[in-house]
DNA sequence: GACTGTATTCGCATCTGATGCAGATCTACA
DNA sequence: TGTAGATCTGCATCAGATGCGAATACAGTC
């Protein structure tokens, strides 16, 4: 038998699908929460991690600390905006010609590519409207130590 | 008044660029502490992230859990072994020519590439030899849930 | 060389994302 | 409808990382 059809998984596999905005496993939790109260983070983390194992989604790790979720098991690339936090899908042309060098005798199964820059809503929009936190301003954080 | 030269900065500094394996910061304090017995693990996580606002490093996360911090801070890309996770640089051509589509609307700061497959090293040896864990064995892990 | 201001170190508490565990519950099938 | 076993959930626990404040050490001044 493979696996059971339970309201739970249902939900979250509906609300991957009707997202793309890479989301996290809190983020899917408090939306999962809004229509079934009562869920329990412990099942979301677990639904993921099984959907992933099963290939039905990938998991990705941008550095922001926690892991983000995509439904797209297309081969395809990211945009990251360090101001936002958003992230999109691109299908880079070129991405599959990237070869490495054979001295390095390495043989690769899988290419990740990660654009980082700024979106067009983050680059319009004034600094107040800027809703979420940035990833990369730690950079800044950690530079005001040391000011003698 | 810049930094302040201290052993612990110097030899962690020192350390740093005698290694090529994008250490974590515990597998730093490690070394330093054979060094230097009492040096705070605080103090490694401290000076990294001080040197990396500083911009002497970089740091990455591939997603194994811990960061790992690089002295080279050139252009350059990654080659992650997921059987050793073991990291090697690799100066990929035509990873330059790359570029973002106009109608995405992004401005791209920095690109990351990541290849992800198996060093030459883990293909030869016996399985038995492998030292470190792999990354991607978590797949395994969670794949031998739910048999029924 | 001794003095002093302040940057740094260090231990400990704390935080976040994630996983281990086991009893309660539910699904799938006979 | 009954049952075996998969799933859900709450809670404990873990790992990597950061906040904080007292103790310490560096780098100039006298
Ligand atoms: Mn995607
Ligand atoms: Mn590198
Ligand atoms: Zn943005
Ligand atoms: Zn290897």
């Amino acid at each position: 038998m493979g696996l059971k059809v339970t309201p739970q998984r249902q939900l979250l596999f509906r609300l991957l699908h009707d997202t793309s905005t890479h989301p996290t496993a809190d983020a899917l939790f408090e939306l999962a929460s809004s229509q079934m109260p009562g869920i329990s983070l412990r099942t979301v983390y677990q639904t993921l991690t099984d959907l992933a194992a099963m290939g039905e989604l990938q998991s990705f790790d941008f550095g922001s600390g926690a892991t983000r979720f995509d439904p797209n098991v297309d081969a395809h690339h990211h945009l990251l905006c360090t101001t936002c936090g958003d992230v999109a899908d691109i299908y880079a042309e070129g991405a599959d010609r990237l070869r490495v060098d054979d001295q390095h005798d390495f043989v690769v199964a899988s290419t990740d590519i990660v654009f980082r820059g700024e979106c067009g809503a983050c680059r319009n929009a004034p600094a107040a409207d800027r809703s979420r936190i940035s990833t990369s301003s730690s950079t800044i954080e950690t530079a005001t130590r040391s000011q003698s």
